[in-house]
RNA sequence: CGGGGUGUAGCGCAGUCUGGUAGCGCGCUAGUUUUGGGAACUAGAGGCCCCCGGUUCGAAUCCGGGCUCCCCGACCA
């Protein structure tokens, strides 16, 4: 992608309404435009990153064996009167009026639909397990919106839900999304601790928040400071295995939200407990019959017998996400994309464009790259060099390519790493092989 | 929802106290010179000074009301 015929509108001053890193640099990087509070537009550059994190989090569910659906963003409110949450959820669910004066809303979660959409094809225990997912638009309508995409009013959310016949079969599910959160989070490079949660307003009994360690974190967590080292950390673990052996070692490990740590009976010794802010990016709940119950999700059992399925939620906060690495990962410089997560794997920089041997050299390099699964962003524009690298540090792709007519006259050109800083010098074919092995 | 701020060019800000018809930096456009880590010069374009009402010969500026966005707190499946 050529910049000279790209959308990216970089600032090189901050923005007054943005307080925190992420945020900043969202806004300095081209990634989202703000439109009213807590509500963004998605710039292409950060259109890329939402699409890929969101793209990961489905490869994680579908290999965990859910399965994918698309809910609408606008409910019908009887749904909600049946569970009875149209009167506990008050002043953050968004309510509409059609022309026809029916009550609506827009979906600030989907437990009731998607108990709905069960209710209507599930009958039999041969019809579960089975888990369901989307990734879809939420909106909360948040009495103070801030930290950018963070806390966000309108927000895209991956939310998954699982029926299982009885409890035993329930927890079973709750592991399975357990190890796929450790394994999604731990592809876009964050290290995510899961913490034993308060229910809150969904209820049940059984909650874990996955949490990331970053100085502006809303809320204060504690650990064991074993979890600074620790994790999934590149298990395969198969779905089809017992996982209540690895949810115990993991959940064995002391970790916990603010509002379910007593430090008056804490599990460990005081020179092993971690005191630091965190960032919620997911959380799993347990809540069995709660809406199977009243909305009347039933299923037969082998003996014939009419009982409510038992269900749980998950759901991981896919734009939060976006700030959320950010958070974890960016300099004095600007952000510092994850591989795995980056809008383009490498930066190709033309540092004399105009000049005939520069600009073919760096379009045979596009080319190759593209070619190699690997399109870069190339900065064809016809300016000074020092923009250039300060606005590639700035959109902190992983890698930058860097082509001039130094270079090239002893047939060489500079590889730079943006995490580490290293730069190397390289033949061409070296630089290319580099970059596409 | 309590408290505190804020709103002037795309972005960052001055001007408001003390009323006289709007300015600076960045960015943008054109030209020239440049070019290896955020170029220089020259010439330009760009404003419902948040909105409504009031006072006044005259309001970005004073008064009243509303709204927006931000911060702290409470809240947050």
């Amino acid at each position: 992608m050529r910049l000279t015929r790209y959308f990216l509108p970089t600032l090189k001053e901050n923005p007054s309404e943005a307080q925190i890193v992420s945020h900043r640099l969202m806004l300095r990087a081209g990634m989202i435009k703000q439109q009213a509070a807590g509500i963004y537009s998605w710039l292409p550059m950060g259109h890329r990153v939402l699409k890929n994190i969101e793209q990961i989090v489905r490869e994680e569910q579908d290999r965990a064996g859910a399965h994918e659906v698309l809910m609408p963003t606008i409910q019908p409110a009887d749904l909600w009167r049946e569970s009875g949450r149209y009167d506990d959820y008050g002043q953050e669910m968004l309510r509409i009026t059609d022309r026809h004066e029916r009550d609506m809303l827009y979906g600030p979660t989907n437990e009731e639909m998607i108990t709905d959409i069960f209710r209507t094809h599930c009958k039999s225990y041969r019809d579960v397990p089975v888990n369901l997912y989307h990734i879809q638009w939420k909106f909360r309508d948040e009495v103070r919106p801030r930290f950018g995409v963070m806390r966000g009013r309108e927000f895209l959310m991956k939310d998954a839900y699982s029926f299982d016949l009885d409890a035993a079969g329930a927890k079973r599910s709750y592991n399975k999304m357990f190890v796929a959160y450790l394994r999604t989070f731990e592809r876009m490079g964050l290290k995510a601790i899961p913490m034993k949660a308060d229910t809150g307003p969904i209820g049940g009994d059984l909650s874990h928040e996955f949490i990331i360690l970053a100085d502006t974190g809303e809320s204060e967590v504690f650990c064991d400071k074993r979890w600074l080292e620790m994790g999934l950390t590149g298990r395969n673990v198969s779905y089809d295995s017992d996982l209540e052996p690895i949810f115990q070692e993991l959940t064995g490990i002391y970790a916990a939200t603010d509002e379910m740590h007593d430090p008056a009976n804490c599990p460990i010794p005081a020179e092993d407990l971690v005191t630091r802010r965190g960032i919620e990016i997911g959380h799993i709940f347990y809540f069995g019959e709660k809406y199977s119950k009243p909305m009347g999700a039933m299923v037969s059992t082998p003996d014939g017998e009419q009982v409510p399925v038992h269900m749980g939620s998950y759901g991981i906060g896919v734009s939060r996400l976006v700030g959320g690495i950010i958070e974890a990962s960016h300099d004095e410089a600007g952000i510092v994309w994850p591989e795995s997560v980056a809008p383009f794997p490498v930066g190709l920089i033309n540092l004399r464009s105009g000049d005939a041997d520069c600009d073919a050299a760096s379009a045979d390099l596009e080319a190759k790259l593209t070619a190699a699964g690997k399109e870069p962003l190339y900065d064809d524009r016809d300016e000074r060099a020092g923009g250039k690298f300060a606005d590639m540090d700035l959109i902190g792709l992983p890698w930058q390519l860097i082509v001039g007519p130094r270079g090239l006259k002893n047939g060489v050109v500079e590889l730079k790493n943006r995490a580490s800083g290293e730069r190397d010098e390289l033949s061409i074919e070296s630089a290319l092989a580099k970059l596409t092995g």
